[in-house]
DNA sequence: TTCCGATAGTGGGGTCGCAAT
DNA sequence: ATTGCGACCC
DNA sequence: CACTATCGGAA
């Protein structure tokens, strides 16, 4: 039981590239996401010195990979996206950090939210009903715009990924930037309240940006946590990066859109925290492959694949794919949760205990998905084992997308 | 006929904010 | 100050 | 986010 399909985790190789402390950890996140995209057969293992900007030199062996581009106008950067070493000279950090914006900008939201003592008293409250009444769904944004969301990869039906485009799937928050409005929305049109430093330099008009608010791997919580607060524009500082994927606007081929990128998003023209995703061409499912497990292996979520030439497409569209790996355990049937809307009279989830080494772990959690209506009709009994796939473990320990497989036959 | 592709509807962990306590 | 819950992120 | 159940049109 309990199918340990590795997991080590436990990246933060901590280089001495002395820089604020707190900007370290972010430059050394850029640059093995960089440096990885990079890596080309990935045919011997990636141990961390595979993580710095190797030469080309390797080359012979299986060819392939190294081809990296040439093929199409597009070439993907050689260079790594580290902020350190793309952002012009002198990274040394004292004044660099200072020079331009950042600091002093502040606060700026402190919303007047305060209910106002005064009114408080005399104030009516029971009229307000409880809904969050924030309805803020800024759909007043130009068009009716819909973000390009993937579908699954799936190696035996998908078609063949040789000469697609692969780039990491980061875990953040997905952020439209919408130069009209001067705002970053989130897929389902809300906006995400970012401090005017951090927006300053991104570009404003009829111009928008597909990207994704992040930190680093394995930050997803801290990530959602800060960009979704809406008075506390200091946790912005030295966490958040804006990692930019596409633009929407332009009505041309990815390669075009990926070349805008970076001619106008690079270097000097952008802030330090933002940035132009990495992408490197497919060679094939083998390097799919390879690239994906050493991908999670350092901790990442998984890869996207981009069709060459496509365009961008408003919704769910299949010229781009996502690849992620996930993990099986067992645990024990410990109750049930009633279920809503059309499983009111059967089984919404089950509350399980999970299991490690076959032993209970005192851990409870539930999987409510991969249920068929017929097993929610009749669920596994209490004290039955379940296997569940789950993608990660929550920083409390709890499964992350946990979704049931079935039942352990035994 | 069968097989996709898009949609509706169910469910998870976790966070922020607001209202009630 | 704490708790509960809806609306969102994934 | 993952997943199941449906329906209508493509194959």
């Amino acid at each position: 039981m309990t199918r340990p399909t590795t997991r080590s985790a436990a990246p933060s190789p901590a280089r001495p590239s002395a820089r604020i402390a707190a900007f370290q950890a972010l430059a050394a996140a850029h640059e093995a996401r960089g440096a990885i995209m990079a890596l080309t057969g990935v045919k011997r293992k990636v141990s961390v010195a595979a993580l710095s900007p190797r030469k080309k030199s390797t080359a012979g062996s299986s060819s392939e990979d190294e081809d990296d581009d040439l093929s199409s106008e597009y070439q993907p950067s050689q260079q790594l996206p580290s902020p350190s070493s793309n952002k012009r000279k002198s990274p040394t950090p004292s004044e660099d950090d200072e020079d331009d914006e950042d600091d002093e900008e502040e606060d700026e939201e402190p919303a007047p939210k305060k209910p106002t003592p005064a009114s408080r008293s005399t104030a009516r409250k029971p009229a307000t009903p409880r809904k969050t009444a924030s309805p803020k769904k800024f759909s007043n944004a130009p068009t009716s715009f819909k973000p390009l969301l993937a579908h699954k990869y799936d190696p035996n039906s998908s078609p063949d990924p040789t000469g697609w485009w692969l780039s990491e799937k980061l875990d953040g928050v997905r952020a439209l930037w919408h130069g009209s409005i001067g705002q970053f929305l989130s897929r389902e049109g809300n906006r995400f309240y970012a401090p005017d430093w951090f927006t300053k330099r991104l570009p404003r008009g009829d111009i928008i940006l597909d990207g994704e608010l992040f930190t680093k791997r394995g930050g997803f919580q801290d990530c959602v946590g800060i960009v979704r607060s809406q008075n506390q524009p200091k946790r912005w500082k030295f966490s958040v990066t804006y990692q930019i994927f596409d633009v929407p606007s332009i009505d041309k081929g990815f390669e075009e859109r990926m070349k805008w990128l970076e001619d106008n998003m690079k270097g000097f023209k952008s802030s330090r925290w933002v940035d132009v995703v990495e992408h490197v061409k497919c060679t094939g499912r083998k390097d799919l492959d390879d690239r994906l497990e050493v991908m999670v292996r350092i901790g990442g979520e998984g890869l996207m694949i981009r069709e060459p030439g496509s365009r961008y497409v408003n919704g769910r569209s299949k010229t781009l794919l996502k690849a992620k790996k996930f993990l099986d355990a067992d645990a024990v049937v410990r109750g049930y949760e009633q279920g809503q809307g059309k499983n009111a009279n059967c089984t919404g989830a089950l509350k399980v205990e999970m299991l490690s080494g076959g032993k209970p772990t005192g851990k409870m959690f539930k999987i409510g998905t991969g249920l068929t209506d017929k097993q929610r009709r009749n669920p596994p009994k209490i004290g039955a084992i379940v296997v569940y796939r789950y993608q990660e473990l929550s920083k409390s320990g709890t499964p992350r997308f946990p979704s049931y497989a079935g039942e352990r036959a035994d």
